[in-house]
DNA sequence: AAATATTTTTAGATTTGCCTAAAAAAAATA
DNA sequence: TATTTTTTTTAGGCAAATCTAAAAATATTT
């Protein structure tokens, strides 16, 4: 059995190896929001307990058993965020602190029950692919809104940064999860792109906040 | 905000206060399977933050704003408990770990919404009374099965002990939570009783037994 | 290639919650 | 009441996970 750091260790360490490169020490202190010597310490136990493979100065690699373990718990993070936002009603920028806390209760069969509960959801409230036991994820036929074509309906699906500035940007220009629109022009002088949401009139979103957007197409 | 621990330390001290004396230090450290010198280290931590009232040698009694926390814990214990039975499909006696591991999740909100999800349950599956969030609890009028009257029809409420042994026995002689049952016969020499379940011959159950079963008459 | 800057590791503390063993206090017994 | 037993506390330590400050390794600049 893990503890809470160690799994959340080893999770920062997925998402972060996502980019094909050895994870290093700063990198992980600065996403666990701790010191890079804690982080060299608790780095040789992970690769002790054969979660991952430490080469010093060179950063981290996560083992099969290492990527196993991550991919559990973010099955369950995902899924304890369905459930709070389609169960109980919470919206989905509110969920994420205490589904970092819920991840870490440990019971398979919970897991496994709550799963079946919400009848094995793919994805979650952010669009998210969910893992099911196994570890296996579907992959989401989604696009960044840089890349959607002028003129075709699509609807906001996944929101890939979860800052606050970001966050109360999406809901003075009232963008969320769900919202339809599509794409009027786009400039590529600094690509930015005129969006139509519902009946308003077309308006203006920067680049840098266009790449944070997904959308599937309808 | 309280750790894990002391969070426990805290519910401890409120069911083993009930019995109306000091709780004492051995028999927190029973109950928490601890050492006592464990449980010593703890109390005067907890005296510190104002959630007990500690006499050395001569026990502890919580303080109003300990009582607080504890009703608190033990409604989020039992708001989970409830979920657990009633939405995921658990027997009522697989959850008392899982909900060990729930009840410390921290989120005011997280509390509410589960228990306005559920339609504010006043009981947990085991019979206990949800404290709200102000620690106002229902008193159940449900009685001891040693109490209960002859040839009156009543339903199991409540198990007052979740020991392997009692459980094992009440699964081998077909007894539950909600099972409908009558006293046929009292025998004072030893307090045993003969009881009858559903269609079945009377059988004969002990005075350790009977007395960690409740019942509500119908 | 040498000097400088950055990143990472080591060394030594700290906090929380627990432990054992010994000392002290209280309770029970003779 | 004196002695023995039980309970509780103190003292000193340990493991997990963190920290700061200093040292070592790597990377970048000149």
């Amino acid at each position: 059995m893990y503890t809470t750091a160690e799994e959340n260790y080893i999770k920062a360490v997925y998402h972060l190896q996502q980019s094909g490169k050895n994870v290093l020490t700063n990198d992980l202190a600065a996403s666990l929001q701790t010191k890079a010597a804690s982080v060299t310490d608790m780095l040789k136990k992970l690769e002790a307990k054969g979660l991952l493979l430490y080469q010093k100065y060179y950063g981290v690699r996560l083992t099969p058993e290492g990527k196993k373990l991550a991919l559990s718990v973010i099955r369950r993070h995902r899924l304890w965020e369905f459930f709070l936002v389609e169960h109980l009603q919470f919206g989905w920028d509110e969920v994420h602190e205490i589904a970092e806390q819920l991840e870490h209760v440990k019971s398979d069969v919970l897991t496994e029950k709550l799963d079946a509960y919400m009848g094995s959801p793919k994805f979650d409230p952010h669009g998210d692919p969910i893992p099911d036991s196994k570890g296996k994820m579907e992959i989401q036929q989604q696009v960044c809104l840089l890349q959607l074509k002028v003129n075709l309906g699509a609807e906001i699906c996944a929101v890939s940064d979860q800052s606050n500035e970001l966050l109360e940007m999406l809901r003075l220009k009232q963008l969320q999860i769900g919202t339809r629109l599509e794409v009027k022009q786009h400039f590529s002088f600094d690509n930015s792109l005129e969006i139509k949401i519902r009946n308003q009139q077309p308006f203006s979103i920067s680049e840098q906040l266009a790449r944070h957007l997904f959308v599937k197409l309808k």
